[in-house]
DNA sequence: TCTGGGGTCCTAGGACCC
DNA sequence: TCTGGGGTCCTAGGACCC
Protein backbone atom coordinates (compact mmCIF):
# COMPACT_ATOMS: atom_id res chain seq x y z
CA UNK A 1 0.00 0.00 0.00
CA UNK A 2 1.42 3.24 -0.99
CA UNK A 3 -0.14 6.29 0.84
CA UNK A 4 -1.93 8.48 -1.67
CA UNK A 5 0.35 11.83 0.30
CA UNK A 6 3.47 12.11 1.44
CA UNK A 7 3.30 12.03 5.45
CA UNK A 8 2.76 15.54 6.29
CA UNK A 9 5.60 17.32 8.01
CA UNK A 10 4.01 18.50 11.51
CA UNK A 11 3.25 21.95 12.61
CA UNK A 12 3.65 22.84 16.60
CA UNK A 13 3.52 25.97 17.98
CA UNK A 14 5.06 26.75 21.41
CA UNK A 15 3.03 29.67 22.88
CA UNK A 16 4.75 31.43 25.53
CA UNK A 17 2.94 34.14 27.68
CA UNK A 18 5.00 37.59 28.47
CA UNK A 19 5.79 38.61 32.11
CA UNK A 20 3.07 36.35 33.13
CA UNK A 21 3.05 37.44 36.91
CA UNK A 22 3.00 41.38 36.10
CA UNK A 23 0.55 41.04 32.70
CA UNK A 24 -2.36 38.96 35.06
CA UNK A 25 -1.44 41.84 37.80
CA UNK A 26 -2.24 44.72 35.83
CA UNK A 27 -5.31 42.81 34.60
CA UNK A 28 -6.70 43.01 37.95
CA UNK A 29 -5.43 46.62 38.18
CA UNK A 30 -5.52 48.40 34.97
CA UNK A 31 -4.23 51.43 36.16
CA UNK A 32 -0.77 49.45 36.23
CA UNK A 33 -0.78 49.32 32.07
CA UNK A 34 2.36 50.89 30.77
CA UNK A 35 3.80 51.08 34.05
CA UNK A 36 7.19 49.63 35.17
CA UNK A 37 6.16 46.72 37.43
CA UNK A 38 7.69 44.11 39.17
CA UNK A 39 6.34 41.13 41.24
CA UNK A 40 8.55 40.20 44.14
CA UNK A 41 9.57 38.15 47.26
CA UNK A 42 9.20 39.56 50.41
CA UNK A 43 11.68 42.10 51.23
CA UNK A 44 11.41 41.46 55.11
CA UNK A 45 12.16 38.53 54.90
CA UNK A 46 15.07 38.46 52.57
CA UNK A 47 13.52 36.95 49.77
CA UNK A 48 13.17 40.19 47.80
CA UNK A 49 14.07 39.18 44.15
CA UNK A 50 12.16 40.00 40.98
CA UNK A 51 10.04 37.17 39.78
CA UNK A 52 8.75 38.55 37.01
CA UNK A 53 8.50 42.52 35.70
CA UNK A 54 6.99 43.94 33.03
CA UNK A 55 8.51 45.36 29.43
CA UNK A 56 8.70 48.48 30.90
CA UNK A 57 10.24 47.52 33.86
CA UNK A 58 12.76 45.69 31.46
CA UNK A 59 13.84 48.54 29.71
CA UNK A 60 15.49 50.23 32.94
CA UNK A 61 17.98 46.94 33.21
CA UNK A 62 15.66 45.17 36.13
CA UNK A 63 15.67 41.49 35.50
CA UNK A 64 14.30 38.18 37.22
CA UNK A 65 15.92 37.05 40.30
CA UNK A 66 17.70 40.46 41.04
CA UNK A 67 17.75 41.64 44.22
CA UNK A 68 14.67 44.01 45.22
CA UNK A 69 17.15 47.17 46.15
CA UNK A 70 19.35 46.90 43.29
CA UNK A 71 16.02 46.85 40.93
CA UNK A 72 14.90 50.03 42.74
CA UNK A 73 18.31 51.76 42.30
CA UNK A 74 18.00 51.09 38.30
CA UNK A 75 14.42 52.12 38.53
CA UNK A 76 13.49 54.48 41.34
CA UNK A 77 9.59 54.23 39.91
CA UNK A 78 9.38 50.84 40.16
CA UNK A 79 6.50 49.32 41.71
CA UNK A 80 6.37 46.00 43.57
CA UNK A 81 3.92 44.11 43.75
CA UNK A 82 3.41 40.57 46.05
CA UNK A 83 3.03 37.59 44.45
CA UNK A 84 -0.62 36.39 43.92
CA UNK A 85 -0.21 32.68 42.78
CA UNK A 86 -3.87 31.38 42.98
CA UNK A 87 -4.26 34.69 40.71
CA UNK A 88 -1.44 33.05 38.22
CA UNK A 89 -2.65 29.87 38.80
CA UNK A 90 -6.59 30.76 38.17
CA UNK A 91 -5.12 32.70 34.83
CA UNK A 92 -2.91 29.79 33.54
CA UNK A 93 -6.07 27.61 33.78
CA UNK A 94 -8.11 29.92 31.58
CA UNK A 95 -5.27 30.63 29.17
CA UNK A 96 -4.72 26.49 28.58
CA UNK A 97 -8.68 26.55 27.69
CA UNK A 98 -8.59 28.89 25.18
CA UNK A 99 -5.44 27.02 23.62
CA UNK A 100 -7.31 23.31 23.42
CA UNK A 101 -10.59 24.93 22.34
CA UNK A 102 -8.55 24.51 18.74
CA UNK A 103 -7.16 21.51 19.41
CA UNK A 104 -7.07 18.58 22.39
CA UNK A 105 -2.88 18.25 21.54
CA UNK A 106 -1.84 20.85 23.82
CA UNK A 107 1.05 20.26 26.61
CA UNK A 108 1.62 22.58 29.21
CA UNK A 109 5.69 22.79 30.14
CA UNK A 110 4.61 25.59 33.03
CA UNK A 111 2.17 27.73 34.48
CA UNK A 112 3.30 30.21 31.53
CA UNK A 113 4.03 28.56 28.66
CA UNK A 114 3.36 25.20 26.26
CA UNK A 115 2.97 23.16 22.94
CA UNK A 116 0.21 22.90 20.70
CA UNK A 117 0.27 20.47 17.85
CA UNK A 118 -1.88 21.85 15.01
CA UNK A 119 -0.96 19.57 12.21
CA UNK A 120 -4.38 18.58 12.12
CA UNK A 121 -6.07 21.60 12.32
CA UNK A 122 -5.68 22.76 9.10
CA UNK A 123 -9.32 23.53 8.30
CA UNK A 124 -9.26 26.25 10.92
CA UNK A 125 -6.91 28.48 8.92
CA UNK A 126 -3.78 28.44 7.91
CA UNK A 127 -0.89 27.88 10.84
CA UNK A 128 -0.40 31.70 10.78
CA UNK A 129 -4.06 32.22 10.92
CA UNK A 130 -4.61 30.05 14.26
CA UNK A 131 -1.88 31.68 15.83
CA UNK A 132 -2.45 35.41 14.97
CA UNK A 133 -6.69 34.13 16.22
CA UNK A 134 -4.78 32.58 19.73
CA UNK A 135 -2.94 35.85 20.19
CA UNK A 136 -6.21 37.60 19.70
CA UNK A 137 -8.12 35.69 22.31
CA UNK A 138 -5.69 35.61 24.69
CA UNK A 139 -5.26 39.33 24.42
CA UNK A 140 -9.12 40.45 23.93
CA UNK A 141 -10.61 37.50 26.53
CA UNK A 142 -7.65 37.61 29.15
CA UNK A 143 -5.73 40.82 28.49
CA UNK A 144 -2.86 38.59 28.45
CA UNK A 145 -0.24 38.92 25.70
CA UNK A 146 2.13 36.05 24.18
CA UNK A 147 4.49 35.14 21.74
CA UNK A 148 3.98 31.91 19.25
CA UNK A 149 6.67 30.09 17.72
CA UNK A 150 5.66 28.21 14.54
CA UNK A 151 7.95 25.05 13.61
CA UNK A 152 7.83 21.39 12.66
CA UNK A 153 9.10 20.34 16.11
CA UNK A 154 9.23 21.22 19.61
CA UNK A 155 12.68 22.49 19.77
CA UNK A 156 12.45 24.87 17.10
CA UNK A 157 9.17 26.02 17.92
CA UNK A 158 10.41 27.14 21.40
CA UNK A 159 13.02 28.91 20.02
CA UNK A 160 11.01 30.61 17.63
CA UNK A 161 8.70 32.15 20.20
CA UNK A 162 11.81 34.10 21.58
CA UNK A 163 12.29 35.86 18.98
CA UNK A 164 9.78 38.35 19.20
CA UNK A 165 8.75 39.74 22.75
CA UNK A 166 6.33 40.69 23.17
CA UNK A 167 3.53 40.12 21.02
CA UNK A 168 5.19 38.08 18.60
CA UNK A 169 4.53 35.26 16.43
CA UNK A 170 8.03 33.57 14.13
CA UNK A 171 7.92 31.07 11.97
CA UNK A 172 10.76 28.79 11.99
CA UNK A 173 11.55 26.72 9.12
CA UNK A 174 13.89 23.91 9.17
CA UNK A 175 15.43 25.47 6.64
CA UNK A 176 15.93 28.40 8.00
CA UNK A 177 17.95 27.12 10.67
CA UNK A 178 21.45 27.72 9.14
CA UNK A 179 20.95 30.50 8.63
CA UNK A 180 19.32 32.15 11.95
CA UNK A 181 20.24 29.33 14.19
CA UNK A 182 23.89 28.54 13.71
CA UNK A 183 25.42 32.11 13.66
CA UNK A 184 24.10 32.08 17.58
CA UNK A 185 26.17 31.44 20.23
CA UNK A 186 26.04 28.73 22.44
CA UNK A 187 25.31 29.64 25.38
CA UNK A 188 21.47 31.13 23.94
CA UNK A 189 20.17 27.40 22.72
CA UNK A 190 17.87 26.22 25.21
CA UNK A 191 19.05 23.50 27.12
CA UNK A 192 22.85 25.13 27.15
CA UNK A 193 23.93 26.92 30.29
CA UNK A 194 27.12 28.53 31.55
CA UNK A 195 28.71 25.41 32.30
CA UNK A 196 28.01 23.52 29.62
CA UNK A 197 28.64 26.56 27.10
CA UNK A 198 32.01 26.75 29.04
CA UNK A 199 32.61 22.88 28.32
CA UNK A 200 31.90 23.70 24.87
CA UNK A 201 34.23 26.61 23.96
CA UNK A 202 37.29 24.94 25.86
CA UNK A 203 36.80 22.50 22.80
CA UNK A 204 36.16 25.19 20.29
CA UNK A 205 32.96 24.84 19.66
CA UNK A 206 31.45 28.82 20.44
CA UNK A 207 28.32 29.14 17.54
CA UNK A 208 25.52 26.48 17.83
CA UNK A 209 26.59 26.47 13.96
CA UNK A 210 30.01 25.04 15.61
CA UNK A 211 28.04 22.48 17.46
CA UNK A 212 25.73 20.99 14.42
CA UNK A 213 28.55 20.55 12.59
CA UNK A 214 30.99 19.17 15.39
CA UNK A 215 31.72 15.28 15.64
CA UNK A 216 28.65 13.87 17.43
CA UNK A 217 31.76 11.30 19.00
CA UNK A 218 33.59 14.13 20.89
CA UNK A 219 30.44 15.82 21.89
CA UNK A 220 28.75 12.78 23.30
CA UNK A 221 32.22 12.00 25.14
CA UNK A 222 32.35 15.35 26.54
CA UNK A 223 28.52 16.30 27.94
CA UNK A 224 26.89 12.12 27.47
CA UNK A 225 23.96 11.36 26.41
CA UNK A 226 22.85 15.30 26.31
CA UNK A 227 25.22 15.95 23.99
CA UNK A 228 23.79 14.07 21.64
CA UNK A 229 20.49 15.35 22.43
CA UNK A 230 22.24 19.07 21.69
CA UNK A 231 23.56 17.73 18.59
CA UNK A 232 20.71 16.71 16.94
CA UNK A 233 18.81 20.22 18.01
CA UNK A 234 21.73 21.99 16.80
CA UNK A 235 20.91 20.07 13.16
CA UNK A 236 16.91 21.41 13.94
CA UNK A 237 16.30 17.77 14.98
CA UNK A 238 13.55 17.01 17.52
CA UNK A 239 11.35 14.39 17.36
CA UNK A 240 9.96 14.57 20.85
CA UNK A 241 5.95 14.93 20.78
CA UNK A 242 3.34 16.90 22.07
CA UNK A 243 2.16 14.62 25.17
CA UNK A 244 -1.42 16.25 26.85
CA UNK A 245 -1.49 13.38 29.13
CA UNK A 246 2.66 14.54 30.46
CA UNK A 247 1.26 16.94 32.91
CA UNK A 248 0.24 14.21 35.14
CA UNK A 249 3.03 12.29 35.00
CA UNK A 250 4.63 14.16 38.44
CA UNK A 251 7.49 12.70 39.64
CA UNK A 252 8.47 15.02 42.73
CA UNK A 253 6.64 17.60 44.97
CA UNK A 254 8.33 19.65 47.44
CA UNK A 255 8.45 22.59 48.93
CA UNK A 256 11.10 24.53 50.50
CA UNK A 257 11.72 27.92 52.21
CA UNK A 258 14.24 30.24 52.56
CA UNK A 259 14.51 31.28 56.41
CA UNK A 260 13.98 34.78 57.57
CA UNK A 261 17.52 34.86 58.77
CA UNK A 262 20.32 31.61 58.99
CA UNK A 263 19.39 30.28 61.97
CA UNK A 264 21.35 27.28 64.55
CA UNK A 265 18.09 26.75 66.46
CA UNK A 266 16.98 23.00 66.49
CA UNK A 267 13.91 23.56 67.56
CA UNK A 268 13.27 26.47 65.05
CA UNK A 269 14.31 23.95 62.36
CA UNK A 270 12.75 21.45 63.72
CA UNK A 271 9.38 23.22 63.42
CA UNK A 272 10.48 24.64 59.49
CA UNK A 273 10.39 20.62 58.81
CA UNK A 274 7.31 20.13 60.52
CA UNK A 275 5.53 22.58 58.17
CA UNK A 276 7.26 21.93 55.07
CA UNK A 277 6.21 18.14 55.59
CA UNK A 278 2.17 19.19 56.26
CA UNK A 279 2.69 21.56 52.74
CA UNK A 280 3.66 18.20 50.90
CA UNK A 281 1.31 16.13 52.40
CA UNK A 282 -0.82 18.29 51.54
CA UNK A 283 -0.52 18.28 48.10
CA UNK A 284 0.38 14.75 47.51
CA UNK A 285 -3.46 14.49 48.76
CA UNK A 286 -4.44 16.93 46.23
CA UNK A 287 -2.76 14.89 43.11
CA UNK A 288 -4.02 11.57 44.78
CA UNK A 289 -0.31 10.35 44.83
CA UNK A 290 1.77 9.04 47.41
CA UNK A 291 5.72 9.04 47.87
CA UNK A 292 7.98 6.10 47.48
CA UNK A 293 11.26 8.21 49.21
CA UNK A 294 11.78 11.47 51.19
CA UNK A 295 14.54 13.93 50.52
CA UNK A 296 15.53 16.69 52.65
CA UNK A 297 17.80 19.98 51.42
CA UNK A 298 19.57 21.68 53.85
CA UNK A 299 21.63 24.78 52.72
CA UNK A 300 23.96 26.75 55.08
CA UNK A 301 25.33 30.04 54.81
CA UNK A 302 27.67 29.47 52.28
CA UNK A 303 25.14 28.17 49.72
CA UNK A 304 26.40 25.08 49.67
CA UNK A 305 23.63 22.55 49.14
CA UNK A 306 23.09 19.19 51.08
CA UNK A 307 20.48 16.43 50.31
CA UNK A 308 20.07 13.39 52.06
CA UNK A 309 17.10 10.96 51.38
CA UNK A 310 15.53 7.93 52.61
CA UNK A 311 13.81 4.77 50.60
CA UNK A 312 10.13 3.95 52.41
CA UNK A 313 9.01 1.17 53.16
CA UNK A 314 5.40 1.85 52.27
CA UNK A 315 4.54 5.02 50.20
CA UNK A 316 2.97 7.61 52.07
CA UNK A 317 1.32 11.10 51.82
CA UNK A 318 0.85 11.96 55.67
CA UNK A 319 2.56 14.57 57.01
CA UNK A 320 3.25 13.19 60.31
CA UNK A 321 5.10 10.17 58.23
CA UNK A 322 7.07 12.72 56.08
CA UNK A 323 8.01 14.69 58.81
CA UNK A 324 8.97 11.95 61.28
CA UNK A 325 12.01 10.70 58.19
CA UNK A 326 12.87 14.66 57.50
CA UNK A 327 13.69 15.22 61.29
CA UNK A 328 15.31 11.87 61.35
CA UNK A 329 17.48 13.02 58.03
CA UNK A 330 17.96 16.11 59.38
CA UNK A 331 19.56 15.06 62.74
CA UNK A 332 21.55 11.98 61.73
CA UNK A 333 23.15 14.93 59.07
CA UNK A 334 22.98 18.68 60.41
CA UNK A 335 26.31 19.60 61.28
CA UNK A 336 25.04 22.30 63.40
CA UNK A 337 26.34 25.00 61.42
CA UNK A 338 23.77 27.66 60.50
CA UNK A 339 20.80 26.45 58.09
CA UNK A 340 19.77 29.49 55.60
CA UNK A 341 17.29 26.74 53.95
CA UNK A 342 15.59 23.73 54.50
CA UNK A 343 13.35 21.89 52.21
CA UNK A 344 11.42 18.66 51.81
CA UNK A 345 10.76 16.50 48.93
CA UNK A 346 8.21 13.44 47.55
CA UNK A 347 10.58 11.59 45.35
CA UNK A 348 9.11 8.79 42.95
CA UNK A 349 5.71 9.94 43.41
CA UNK A 350 3.02 7.28 41.77
CA UNK A 351 -0.79 7.10 42.02
CA UNK A 352 -2.29 5.99 45.11
CA UNK A 353 -4.59 3.25 43.51
CA UNK A 354 -1.79 1.78 42.05
CA UNK A 355 0.41 2.31 45.62
CA UNK A 356 -2.95 0.49 47.28
CA UNK A 357 -2.47 -2.49 45.30
CA UNK A 358 0.61 -3.70 46.13
CA UNK A 359 -0.12 -3.26 49.29
CA UNK A 360 -3.64 -5.44 49.42
CA UNK A 361 -0.62 -8.27 47.51
CA UNK A 362 1.69 -7.54 50.32
CA UNK A 363 -1.17 -7.97 53.33
CA UNK A 364 -2.05 -10.98 51.44
CA UNK A 365 1.31 -13.01 51.41
CA UNK A 366 1.45 -12.10 55.43
CA UNK A 367 -1.97 -14.13 55.64
CA UNK A 368 -1.30 -17.14 53.40
CA UNK A 369 1.94 -17.94 55.30
CA UNK A 370 0.73 -20.95 56.44
CA UNK A 371 -1.36 -22.13 53.90
CA UNK A 372 -0.25 -24.93 51.53
CA UNK A 373 1.35 -23.38 48.59
CA UNK A 374 -0.62 -24.09 45.39
CA UNK A 375 -3.68 -23.35 47.17
CA UNK A 376 -2.08 -19.86 47.83
CA UNK A 377 -1.11 -19.29 44.64
CA UNK A 378 -4.63 -20.29 43.39
CA UNK A 379 -6.43 -17.56 45.64
CA UNK A 380 -3.69 -14.90 44.51
CA UNK A 381 -4.58 -15.37 40.94
CA UNK A 382 -8.17 -15.65 41.45
CA UNK A 383 -7.50 -11.85 43.44
CA UNK A 384 -5.06 -10.31 40.91
CA UNK A 385 -5.61 -12.32 38.02
CA UNK A 386 -3.82 -15.14 35.85
CA UNK A 387 0.01 -13.05 35.93
CA UNK A 388 0.32 -11.69 38.67
CA UNK A 389 3.93 -11.69 40.50
CA UNK A 390 4.72 -13.29 43.68
CA UNK A 391 8.07 -12.64 45.73
CA UNK A 392 9.49 -13.67 48.55
CA UNK A 393 8.20 -16.76 50.42
CA UNK A 394 10.53 -17.65 52.89
CA UNK A 395 8.62 -19.23 55.61
CA UNK A 396 10.05 -23.07 56.02
CA UNK A 397 13.14 -22.67 54.07
CA UNK A 398 11.01 -22.71 51.30
CA UNK A 399 13.34 -20.71 47.95
CA UNK A 400 12.17 -17.24 47.42
CA UNK A 401 10.47 -16.95 44.16
CA UNK A 402 9.78 -14.43 41.99
CA UNK A 403 7.43 -15.58 39.40
CA UNK A 404 4.34 -15.70 36.90
CA UNK A 405 1.92 -17.45 39.48
CA UNK A 406 0.71 -19.37 36.02
CA UNK A 407 3.93 -20.50 35.69
CA UNK A 408 4.41 -21.66 39.10
CA UNK A 409 1.91 -23.64 39.28
CA UNK A 410 2.22 -25.54 36.90
CA UNK A 411 5.66 -26.20 38.35
CA UNK A 412 4.43 -26.75 41.62
CA UNK A 413 1.54 -29.48 39.83
CA UNK A 414 4.41 -31.44 38.12
CA UNK A 415 6.49 -31.52 40.72
CA UNK A 416 3.29 -32.99 42.97
CA UNK A 417 2.61 -35.60 39.98
CA UNK A 418 6.21 -36.90 40.23
C1' DT B 1 22.45 45.71 51.36
C1' DC B 2 23.53 39.28 47.26
C1' DT B 3 21.31 35.68 45.33
C1' DG B 4 13.30 32.39 45.69
C1' DG B 5 10.95 28.28 44.90
C1' DG B 6 9.07 24.93 41.81
C1' DG B 7 10.58 21.33 38.89
C1' DT B 8 13.23 17.60 35.25
C1' DC B 9 16.94 14.82 33.77
C1' DC B 10 21.53 12.82 34.08
C1' DT B 11 25.76 10.85 36.31
C1' DA B 12 28.45 8.24 39.33
C1' DG B 13 29.74 5.32 43.10
C1' DG B 14 28.76 1.67 46.35
C1' DA B 15 26.04 -2.36 47.93
C1' DC B 16 24.31 -6.51 46.67
C1' DC B 17 23.06 -10.44 43.81
C1' DC B 18 23.93 -13.91 40.31
C1' DT C 1 43.61 -18.66 47.22
C1' DC C 2 42.22 -15.09 44.39
C1' DT C 3 39.22 -13.57 41.66
C1' DG C 4 35.00 -11.39 36.31
C1' DG C 5 31.28 -8.94 34.71
C1' DG C 6 26.48 -7.59 34.38
C1' DG C 7 22.29 -5.78 36.43
C1' DT C 8 19.54 -3.29 39.83
C1' DC C 9 18.75 -0.40 43.67
C1' DC C 10 19.94 3.40 46.54
C1' DT C 11 22.01 7.75 47.44
C1' DA C 12 24.16 12.37 46.47
C1' DG C 13 25.05 15.95 43.56
C1' DG C 14 24.94 18.91 39.47
C1' DA C 15 23.07 21.34 35.31
C1' DC C 16 19.31 23.49 33.55
C1' DC C 17 14.67 25.75 33.06
C1' DC C 18 10.69 28.90 34.36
Amino acid sequence: MKALYPKQGRVIFHVDMNSFYASVEATFDPSLRGKPIAVAGNVEERKGIIITCSYEARAYGVKTTMPLWEAKRLCPGLIILPPNFDRYRAASKEMFEILRSITELVEPVSIDEGYVDITQCYEQGTPLEIAELIQKRLLKELGLPCSIGIAPNKFLAKTASDFKKPLGITILRKRDVQSVLWPKKVVEMHGIGNKTAEKLNEIGIHTIGDLAMSSIGIVKELLGINGQKLHERANGMDEREVDPLAIYDVKTVGNSSTLPEDTQEEGVLLDVLARLSDKVALRLKGKQVVAKSITIQIKNSNWKMMTRSKQLTNPTDVGKEIFAIARQLFLSNWKQDPVRLLGVIAQEVVAKEDAHKQLDLFSYEIDAKDEPILSTLTKIQEKFGKHSIVRGVSQNKMPTFKEDTSFTKDFLQERKKE
